[in-house]
DNA sequence: TTGTATGCGTTATCAA
DNA sequence: TTGATAACGCATACAA
C-alpha cells in the first residue's frame, strides 16, 4: 500500500495514528504527536532528540519507537525563533557563466555545510537587483550574506550593511562595520605579469578589461599599467571586455586588426583570454605564443586543457571561502567584527601561452 | 555614529528605543517592539505588513514610522510554523565540475526565485552522502527537493521518498508516488548520432562512457549501440570515462593507441569529448574531423568555442527546470502528484567535429 | 477599525 | 528523571 493510498484510506477511518496525524494538511508529525503515541510528555520527546539531556532508557525507547512509526523529524524552525540564529547563510551570485564562480559556489557549499550551516543561493543579475532580494534574506533571518558579485555598488553595500548581519564581499573595496572585504591580490598579479612579459622580451602590450565596475578588473589593470610604467615600457593598448569568452574574442579582433599589434596581451580573466586566443589563432592566423604572449586570471579548468595551456593566476576560491567561513563563525560566536580587508595571494601559473623556446 | 558605537552607547543608557530593542542578543526588532513604539497593538503591526488587511491610514502611518526607525523586517519563520510551508526548495548537486550543472543551477535559482521560492543548495559527493543531508533538509521543512545527482541509487531515492515531500530527480529512472523523474531524451540522441556518423561515412565506432551508475550515460550508449546494430554496423569500441575532461583524454589515448582506430567517436558528455579531441590532436597527432568524427552531449559553452566546434546535443536545462517548477507548484497547490516521467527533447547541434568537406 | 487571545513546534526553566 | 509552563514572532478568529 502506498503512502498516498494510505492517506486516502485515513479519511475513511481505517488508518492508523500515523496517518491521522497528517490530516490537517500537515506534512510532518510534531513532538506532541509523538508524545501522545508514546504516552509521555512532549518534553520527554524533545529531550530524547536534543542529545545532551537525561532520559531514562525506557522512555527513550518508547519515544524512539513512536517517532519511527510517525516518521518524526524535529523541526528546526521554532529553534530559529528562540535562538535568533537560523544557521542559514546566503550567497549572492550574478550568473554562473564564469567557471570561477562555480568553483566558489562549490567550495562555499562544502565548507559551510561542514560548518553546520545551510546555504541559500540567491541570484541577482546586477547589484541593483539586490534591492529586491535583501528583504527576503532578512525575512529568513540568514546569519550572514556573502556577495560574489563582480560589481557591487556602495549603495548596494549600504543596503546590505543596514541589515546588521555580517556581510562578506568578494573582490570589492567596500569595508565597514558590517561588511568585510575578501579579495585576492589583484594588483600584485598585474605587476607580476608585466614583469613576466618584459622578461620574455615583449615590447608592446595590450589589456582586455572586465566590466568597468569590477574592482578586480580595476586592480589587475592598475598593477599591470603601473609596473609597465615603472619598467619604462609603453602603456598598453586597452580594449573593453566583459569577463566572457565572446567579449575576449571580439576585443582581440578589434585590438589586432589595426596595425598596432601588441606582442603581449593580459586579459582581466581566463574566459576573455581564451576568447582572445581563439580570435588570434582561428580568425587572424596569428600564433600564440610565437606571435603574441597571452595571460589571463582565475585558472579555470579550461586554462589547463592541452589545447589551451593558458598562463594565468590562481584565483584561490578555497582560500577566500575559508576567510568567509572564519568571519561568519567569529561573528556567530559573538566575537569582534573583522576590521581589516582580507587578501589572499594569487600565485602565477605559467603555461604554454607565455613560453617561447 | 556607527551602528556598533550606538549599541555600545545603549548599554550606557544613552540610546534611543531602536537600540534598546536589540539588547538581548536580538538582531531584529519584532512586531511587538514596533507596536510598543507606535502605541498600537501587535496585530495592528501584523495587519499593516500583511497586505490584504484593513488598517486605518493613521495607524498605518504610525506603524510604518516606528518600523522604519526600528529597521523592522517581518520574519517569515513563524509563518512557516503556521502554514507548514517554508517556501524553501533544495537542490542537491554532486560537484559542479561539469558546466552543465552550472547551467542547471543557474536556471534553477532564477526560475524558483521568480516563483517566490528560496533555493537551498546542498552538496552531496555521492548518493550515499545524501543520507547525512536528508535529515537536515527535513528539519528545515523544505517544500521540495530536486536531485541533480548524476547517480542516484534506488536506496537513496527511497530515503527521499520517505520524507513525503515532492522530489524531482534529473536523468534518473526512479519514479514513484513522491519522486518524479525528469530526463532529456538520451536514447534518441544516441540513435541520432549513430545515424549521423554513418551518413558521414564512418565505418568503425567508439564510445567513451560516463560513470557506470549514470542513467543518462546508460541510455545514450544504449541508443547509440542499438541504432548501430540496426544499421548493420560494427559495435563500437568502449572505454570507461567519468564525465570529466581528464577522463576523456585518458580514454581516448587508450582507445586510439592500439591499431583499432575508430573513425567516429561518441562521448557521453562534452567534457569527455573535449578531452578526447585534445588527446587526439595534441598527443596523437590525429586530425578532427578529418581522421576522426567526434560528438558529445550537453552543449556546454566550450562546445561552441571557435577552437573546438563540437557537435553535440542540447541538454535543455531550462526545459528540465521548467518541468521541475511545474511539479513543485502543482504539489504545493495540493494538486495530484505527477505520475509519469517527463522527458524533454535534446536536439542535435552539428558543428565542425563531424563535418568533412 | 482595533485590540485580545490563541496557536504554531520547539527549547529551557522550574517544580514535583 | 519527569511533566507542566513560558517564551520565540507572527497570523488569525473573535470580541469590542
Amino acid at each position: 500500500m502506498t503512502a498516498r493510498k494510505k492517506s486516502a484510506a485515513a479519511t475513511q477511518g481505517q488508518a492508523g495514528h500515523a496517518d491521522l496525524v497528517r490530516e490537517a494538511g500537515k506534512k510532518y508529525a510534531s513532538s506532541v504527536d509523538v508524545a501522545r503515541m508514546a504516552g509521555v510528555s512532549q518534553s520527554a520527546v524533545s529531550r530524547t532528540f536534543s542529545g545532551g539531556a537525561k532520559v531514562s532508557e525506557v522512555t527513550r525507547q518508547k519515544v524512539l519507537d513512536a517517532a519511527k512509526r510517525l516518521d518524526y523529524r524535529p523541526s528546526l524552525i521554532p529553534r530559529i525563533m528562540l535562538t535568533h540564529k537560523s544557521n542559514l547563510v546566503a550567497i549572492v551570485v550574478g550568473g554562473l557563466y564564469n567557471p570561477f564562480y562555480t568553483t566558489v559556489l562549490d567550495e562555499f557549499t562544502v565548507r559551510f555545510q561542514a560548518a553546520g550551516q545551510q546555504v541559500l543561493i540567491v541570484h541577482a543579475e546586477s547589484d541593483h537587483a539586490l534591492d529586491d532580494v535583501i528583504p527576503k534574506l532578512a525575512s529568513y533571518r540568514v546569519d550572514a550574506i556573502v556577495s560574489a558579485l563582480a560589481v557591487l555598488s556602495p549603495q548596494a553595500a549600504d543596503a546590505l550593511a543596514r541589515l546588521r548581519i555580517p556581510v562578506i564581499s568578494f573582490n570589492t573595496a567596500i569595508q565597514n562595520d558590517w561588511v568585510t572585504s575578501v579579495s585576492c591580490d589583484n594588483v600584485e598579479a598585474g605587476r607580476t605579469i608585466a614583469d613576466l612579459f618584459v622578461a620574455r622580451g615583449a615590447r608592446s602590450f595590450g589589456f582586455i578589461t572586465g566590466p568597468a565596475g569590477s574592482r578586480a578588473n580595476i586592480d589587475r589593470r592598475k598593477g599591470f599599467e603601473g609596473r609597465l610604467a615603472e619598467l619604462g615600457a609603453r602603456p598598453p593598448a586597452v580594449e573593453p571586455g566583459d569577463y566572457r569568452y565572446e567579449g575576449g574574442f571580439a576585443a582581440a579582433l578589434r585590438m589586432f586588426s589595426g596595425r598596432q599589434r601588441p606582442e603581449a596581451l593580459f586579459c582581466a580573466n581566463d574566459l576573455l583570454a581564451i576568447g582572445a586566443i581563439d580570435a588570434l589563432r582561428q580568425s587572424l592566423g596569428l600564433r600564440v605564443p610565437e606571435d603574441v604572449l597571452i595571460a589571463g586570471f582565475d585558472d579555470i579548468p579550461a586554462a589547463s586543457w592541452a589545447s589551451i595551456g593558458l598562463t594565468t593566476f590562481l584565483h584561490d576560491a578555497a582560500g577566500m571561502v575559508d576567510k568567509a567561513v572564519a568571519v561568519v563563525t567569529a561573528a556567530t560566536a559573538g566575537g569582534a567584527p573583522v576590521a581589516a580587508p582580507m587578501i589572499v595571494s594569487a600565485p602565477l601559473i605559467e603555461r604554454a601561452t607565455t613560453r617561447r623556446r
